[in-house]
DNA sequence: ATAGTATATGCAGAATGACGAATAAGGTAA
DNA sequence: TTACCTTATTCGTCATTCTGCATATACTAT
């Protein structure tokens, strides 16, 4: 099959994409994982959000084929499932930070998590990657 | 300013980049900008949908930033503003095309237009890009 | 078995998005 | 001016999405 946005059902299948990125808190998840799996309550604390809403948002990211998961004894492991995805996200935020309504031409993409799949951005080293979850609290 | 999808504005700005981009017909929109400027009732016959329609998708994506509109007399044409989001549509492209729901593992991105940003569809060649639109029909 | 932890799902209300019909607005040409 | 063409916008309706709450499911441990 090949998939051709000038074809409408590549274009659907493409959008469905999109809109599984299309929200905030879906995009940040995308971003949580870019170096390693997580567990829904690493998510749950690290975002700040209601359990229920972030499973549900990661039940709309594998529906899309964007994360897969693993049930690992008691919790559940997600992960990306093609590393591809983040040449998107980088692309995304280049564009964002180019739109309007941000600081408009003085914007840029933030130079540590952008240009590289890899790349780590520092506000998430230390303290914003600890958080309250049993898993981060406990030993590990 | 600094965009990066830890920070939730700057994962709110991109969400309405992605948002802007989610939907069949305003992918196919940018699409059909790749290699030229278009204008309204041009777009209107090539995606056989309402005049009003069409407007009002260009009016999110020209919101979103993603495209620009010029005024030519009696028609406005519109163009991308920034090429860099043809790499976010073939990154989508190529991930749509590994997605489920479609012929998963045996479905890639269409070759002639995914690859590289200048690059063109065959199915828009020729016919699909000859539309019934006053210019298209007329002399042009 | 019971209790406890982690995750998923069903439901309902609010908010947002999509669409077409009608109409308004901008521009050209006589 | 009037007539016409192109594009934008308003409005009503329908569909979808988002959210929290409550509950169900899956697993572990005692």
């Amino acid at each position: 099959m090949i998939l051709c946005l000038n074809d409408p059902a590549g274009a659907e299948a493409a959008a469905n994409v999109a809109q599984a990125l299309a929200h905030p808190v879906r995009l940040r998840i995308m971003e949580l994982l870019r170096d390693e799996g997580a567990y829904v309550m690493h998510l749950t604390a690290l975002l700040e959000r209601g359990q229920a809403n972030i499973s549900q948002h990661l039940a709309i990211l594998k529906a899309a084929g964007l994360v897969v998961d693993e049930r690992r004894g008691m919790t559940v492991n997600y992960r990306v499932n093609d590393p591809r995805v983040f040449d998107l996200l980088d692309s995304l935020k280049l564009l964002a930070a180019a739109s309007p309504g941000d600081g408009a031409d003085t914007a840029r993409a933030c130079p540590a998590c952008s240009g590289l799949s890899r790349g780590r951005c520092p506000r998430s080293d230390g303290r914003a990657r600890r958080c309250g979850c049993p898993r981060c609290s406990g030993d590990e």
